[in-house]
RNA sequence: GGGCGCGUAGCUCAAAUGGAUAGAGCACCGGAUUUCUAAUCCGGUGGUUGCAGGUUCGAUUCCUGCCGCGCCUACCA
């Protein structure tokens, strides 16, 4: 609602304009919001447009004032030095239009969207960077499909690489397992728990004699054989954390569509497929000196193609294609993949602008079998996965998983408009190249398509660490921030902290409402620290490294999820001392407010802080599209914060039950309904619930 | 060395494409309820926005340089 009338003010605004000024180009109208609700509720400044129109701001200010005409939902126009024009809502037409729930149709850009967040090597327990990831993935689907959109959920699982290796080592060659002894342990309720132990023994086991690392190198190669023991091995270690993990996100009220796994993309050939192209496009070419020497190489992104100019060097080198092959090529090629007939080109690129997409023993790197990937979910590749239900979620939605063969009856994947990848920051190099992949493919406007939502790291406070009994060097101890380290088993568990959370929840919950039965109270402690870890998530922006602290986390009271899950408590239990049904009278009874009773109660500056509450309450559509737009779920958490507060402040100051005029009760009520409704929305779209009581 | 990012109150963080008096939470101090339960509310203390220039009517925001910190920069993923 308020979005829409935004864009029609500032529409008004526009053409009013350039009815007085028909022969000035005129810059975009900029909508702000004044510093206090007092000043009105939209801040237009004036000044761009003194200049184009050779006119004082204030001057222009008043003439729009005077002259632009009545629009629908706008009361009054304010000039304000040094050259603001103030805009002041109809708020009767706006309480009337938010009570009755109206939504103006919204344009939906058609296509569907493919979010792809968690994807944690499934070697070890999920720890809290990992919920970072999932929570801030989840959460922008929630925005999209919110706005609209229709949006798949894909979790990559790179089941195939170094880390998963590493456990297989751990048990293969540290414990000495057999694979039925594996088997038996996998079933066990944390095997992930297990595997983090392992995982960090296997990083020492290393340090401790480099000759164990040719142990890593023939189990990485096993694996990729997939009629092997070790891949047997792997595949049933990968599998039973994967479900762990499954698991561990369903706690949080996280869903997968779909598990692309990097077996399928091997054993599918993506690679090959993707080879050609990038060969042919001259995307990748190949290195015949230097350290890269018999690598395929990609121009590292960001770098610039000048730079090589200033390489004599290489300057003959990249005539374009085979013809001026060297002598020493045919041997080199021997040892590559390659189909005959291939067009290749040298790749001419300084060596620090290189990026090694295929090695020269030929395996390809992980960014190669990315852009593989990535070209299959734009629908680029020309192949496809074959699928196969996985794991079916208590509300019997179903998770797929990638397979070699699959069911006959599934639902399409990828080829999809738009992508959207939650990876953290430590990878836009990466990321970077893939686009660049694509676009060198000549795949320009699907590239644009193509967003890194990155963000931040969580690490450990050198006091929180402490905390877990690790012992720190003196430098760390001086540090802000220390990162988690997987590799060494360094960092909180996502299940312990959640645990955590709840037993915390629990006490408080135990102690206020012992009336209730366990169960019950173990539910709403359940919801409390979710509610809690989710908002924790999301209140830092995302390019903020998260200096992780169990006092702030596990902290109920102030800007946290159970403050803002409180506001809605206190407004249902307002409705329920009132034997009413808070939903029920928001549908029903709330709309049927009269225009003269808003218009009543919301007059005058001593209802500026009720006006303030619904003003707030219209935004929640706005917002959305705020952090959808600028990938930031930080602003609705935010939001949700805010309107939190406003309502807490209200219910302090206005008694509603007591109150003695029944048409202003009514009004209070309506007050109480919507915003406890768009807090609830807010609420949902982070995948939080407010409890019945706390 | 190069690339990306960060530096705001004692601590943790905000501040939408540059806008009106830089805001919250925590901590600390002082208050509020026999009411729709206080996981709440009200008030107070707390700032040369790292430093120096520049652009602009206006800079925490943009540009340049410097200082400090983090991440990336592997034929790891």
């Amino acid at each position: 609602m308020y979005r829409h009338l935004e864009h029609r003010l500032a529409r008004h605004v526009l053409e009013f304009l350039r009815r007085r000024y028909p022969a000035a180009t005129l810059p975009n109208v900029v909508m702000e919001q004044p510093p206090r609700v007092e000043l009105g509720d939209f801040a237009i400044p004036i000044f761009p447009f003194a200049k184009p129109l050779r006119t004082a701001p204030l001057k222009i200010a008043e003439a729009i004032r005077a002259d632009i005409g009545p629009i629908e939902g706008i009361a009054e126009m304010q000039v304000a030095p040094p050259g603001y024009l103030n805009v002041k809502i109809d708020r009767a037409w706006m309480a009337a239009a938010l009570a009755a729930d109206q939504r103006p149709p919204a344009d939906i850009p058609a296509g569907k969207i493919l979010v792809e967040h968690t994807s944690i090597n499934p070697n070890k327990a999920a720890h809290i960077g990992h919920l970072r990831n999932a929570i801030l993935g989840d959460t922008f689907v929630r925005l999209l499909r919110y706005a609209g959109r229709e949006v798949d959920i894909q979790n990559y699982i790179d089941n195939t690489g170094v880390q998963v290796a590493d456990v297989v080592v751990g048990f293969t060659h540290i414990e000495k397992k057999s694979r039925a002894e594996i088997e038996a342990l996998a079933g066990q309720p944390r095997f992930d728990y297990y595997c983090w132990d392992l995982y960090a023994r296997v990083s020492q086991w290393y340090a401790q004699d480099k000759q164990n690392l040719q142990v890593r190198a023939q189990t990485l190669h096993g694996i990729e054989d997939a009629a092997s023991e070790t891949a047997v091995i792997a595949e049933l270690i990968s599998t039973a954390v994967l479900r762990r993990h499954l698991e561990t996100m369903g706690r949080l009220d996280i869903e997968y569509d779909f598990l692309p796994r990097e077996s399928e993309i091997l054993h599918l050939h993506f690679w090959d497929a993707a080879f050609t192209k990038l060969t042919d496009s001259g995307v990748l070419t190949f290195e015949n000196e230097g350290k890269n020497k018999g690598c395929w190489v990609m121009r590292r992104a960001g770098t610039d193609r000048v730079a090589r100019a200033l390489l004599p060097a290489t300057a003959d080198a990249n005539k374009t294609n085979g013809s001026d092959t060297p002598d020493d090529l045919d041997d080199l090629l021997i040892a590559i993949p390659l189909k005959p007939g291939v067009d290749f080109r040298l790749s001419g690129i300084s060596e620090e602008d290189q990026k090694v997409i295929v090695r020269s023993n030929g395996t390809v790197g992980y960014v190669g079998k990315d852009i593989a990937y990535h070209m299959w979910k734009f629908g680029l590749l020309g192949r496809d996965f074959a699928y196969r239900k996985f794991y079916r979620y208590p509300n019997l939605h179903d998770c797929w998983i990638s397979a070699t063969e699959g069911e006959k009856d599934h639902p399409h994947f990828g080829d999809v408009a738009e992508i959207y990848n939650v990876i953290d920051a430590r990878q836009s190099e990466a990321q970077n190249t893939v686009v660049e992949a694509l676009r060198g493919l000549g795949h320009n406007e699907t590239a644009d398509h193509y967003t890194h939502f990155s963000y931040e790291m969580v690490a450990l406070t050198p006091r929180c660490a402490a905390e877990l009994g690790y012992t720190l060097s003196e430098e760390d101890k001086a540090r802000s921030y220390i990162e988690v380290s997987g590799r060494k088993g360094f960092g909180v568990k996502a299940d312990d902290l959640l645990d955590q959370l709840i037993v915390s929840a629990k006490s408080e919950v135990d102690s206020r409402h012992p009336q209730l039965t366990d169960a019950e109270r173990l539910s709403i402690a359940t919801q409390i620290a979710i509610g809690a870890l989710r908002y924790f998530m999301l209140k830092f922006t995302k390019q903020s490294v998260i200096a992780f602290d169990f006092k702030e986390a596990l902290s109920f009271e102030g800007e946290t999820g159970p403050y803002a899950q409180y506001a809605v408590v206190r407004a249902t239990s307002i409705f329920k001392k009132a034997a009413m049904d808070p939903d029920i009278f928001c549908r029903e009874v709330a709309g049927d407010v009269s225009a003269g009773d808003f218009a009543r109660y919301l007059a005058g500056d001593n209802a500026d802080e009720i006006w303030e509450l619904w003003l707030a309450s219209a935004k929640t559509s706005y917002i959305v599209s705020q952090c959808i737009a600028t990938t930031e779920p930080a602003y609705l958490a935010r939001h949700a914060f805010q309107l939190a507060q406003l309502f807490n402040t209200f219910y302090h100051r206005h008694p509603i039950l007591s109150e003695p005029d029944e048409k202003r009760k009514q009004f209070l009520l309506a007050t109480v309904a919507v915003v406890r409704r768009e807090l609830i929305r807010a609420l949902a779209v982070m995948g939080i619930t407010a409890p019945p009581v706390m």
